[in-house]
RNA sequence: GGAAGAGUUCCCGAGCGGCCAAAGGGGGCAGACUGUAAAUCUGUUGUCGACGACUUCGGUGGUUCGAAUCCACCCUCUUCCA
């Protein structure tokens, strides 16, 4: 099987302007293929490690990589599939955050000579000169066509600054000189970038008179059509300080049953024979369906080192009673009169954010402490127990180590 | 530039000058049921030294015993006209 085939037996394409010439570049690898990333916050996302799988696949396949970092773009702001405007980013943000990507990005793609490269948009975009820019590119756009994209349909609703109109064009403009600079001839997205990867296409096309293509990611969403990713506290990063291996092997750990293949087959390595084998697995047994999931995407992230604690600290507290729990220590200073009650105890662990909230869940039965539910809220424990160490719970899946150092 | 309208808690959205910490829904959290899933049901959802107190309804001032509600100015957004 080919890599074209693979990339679709995983369900991973979305897209694409012209599927026989994709897929010849690509299997012969010949494709000189770029994916940008706008730097709108200073760690990658699960969809981003999409993107770089995408590439860590291509370029085993023999095709040349171009990570663009989006310093420039960063300026403007995507508004595909946004329905509000985003808010602008200081150059001190967009550069900070440029970093960040560069970093991680390292991780997982090698760069280098003959290798795959890294270029920022900031080096050309910056210095672009309206006029020029205008006469040169502009002319090429057509409004009309623009109000049609998809991209902006929903913002035609709400409201859509000129800034904001201009990223279309900037974006083409990248893909244009990708392919003066290094003969890029793809570029890959995620599904959203439809509409700008087009314009670049069409771009190239007036300008160069040569053909360009576009394939776009599937967006990786759940069975009732949301993100996948996503949290209410916002994105699963894959930055370990911003979401712990524990926590992003947990997000994976509780993916809904409906999902848990479609992850494996799109987020995964594992061989398709592997997932065929799987698909047949019906309710409890996918429980096994998730922790491979879960196993494989913290090893691919964080390595398998931390993949193992997570499990292992995963297992221990669902399983047997939870020696590996995250833990926080308290000092002497944070103790009054020697004891602590339960709802100090609680924030102190960052295991609520509030009193109020420590309060009230212990009040509605779901504290425990060393597997015995506390339903007390003025519930005190006194410096020989802390000592010893206390196994805090909140709710199911909340757990923290409290000690005293 | 002109005209009209809107801004309420995490989000959407109701709100008579006192009975408003503010209806309802969504989301979140907790409990029950389970498989660390989904669905369902129940409770809860501003903060705190908690039968009370304190801070919230775009911003700043004002009227009033009393303001989310009335007035003035300002900011932001939407729609229509140019």
């Amino acid at each position: 099987m080919q890599i074209y085939e693979e990339l679709q037996a995983r369900g991973l394409i979305a897209q694409t302007t012209n599927e026989d010439a994709v897929r010849s570049l690509v299997n012969e690898g010949k494709a000189v293929f770029y994916i940008g990333f706008d730097p709108t916050a200073d760690s990658l996302h699960v969809g981003h490690f999409m993107a770089l799988c995408l590439m860590k696949r291509l370029q085993m396949a023999g095709n040349k990589p171009i990570a663009l970092i989006g310093g420039g773009t960063g300026y403007i702001g995507d508004p595909s599939g946004r329905t509000d405007m985003r808010s602008m980013m200081t150059p001190e943000t967009i550069e900070h955050n440029c970093a960040c990507f560069k970093k991680q990005m390292e991780r997982f793609i090698e760069f280098g000579e003959g290798k795959a490269l890294m270029v920022n948009n900031a080096d050309w975009l910056l210095k672009l000169n309206y006029i020029d820019l205008l006469r040169e590119v502009g002319a090429c756009f057509s409004v009309n066509n623009m109000l049609r994209a998809e991209c902006y349909k929903q913002r035609m609703e709400k409201g859509l600054s000129f800034l904001e109109f201009n990223y279309m064009i900037m974006q083409s403009y990248d893909f244009l000189e990708l392919y003066r600079r290094y003969g890029c001839n793809l570029q890959f997205g995620g599904d959203d970038q439809w509409s700008n990867m087009l314009g670049g296409r069409e771009l190239i096309r007036r300008k160069l008179d040569r053909e360009a293509n576009a394939m776009t990611i599937t967006l990786l969403l759940n069975s009732e059509g949301k993100k996948m990713g996503k949290t209410v506290g916002g994105a699963v990063w894959l930055d370990p300080e911003k979401t712990s291996p524990y926590d992003f092997y947990q997000y994976w750990r509780n993916v809904g049953d409906a999902d848990v293949l479609r992850c494996i087959r799109m987020l995964t390595f594992l061989p398709l024979e592997e997932i065929d084998a799987m698909d047949g697995w019906e309710g409890s047994r996918l429980n096994t369906a998730k922790e491979i999931l879960a196993f494989e995407l913290t090893k691919l992230v964080h390595g398998e080192e931390e993949a193992e604690r997570a499990q292992r600290a995963a297992k221990s507290l669902f399983v047997s009673g939870g020696d590996d729990a995250p833990t926080v220590t308290l000092t002497e200073a944070e103790l009054e009169e020697d004891r602590l009650d339960i709802v100090s105890i609680l924030v102190k662990a960052g295991l609520v954010p509030t009193r109020s909230e420590g309060r009230r869940a212990v009040e509605q039965g779901g504290v425990s402490v060393d597997g015995e539910k506390v339903t007390d809220v003025h519930a005190a424990f006194d410096r020989a127990a802390i000592q010893k160490g206390l196994l805090v719970r909140r709710g199911k899946k909340n757990y923290k180590k409290v000690v005293l150092g």
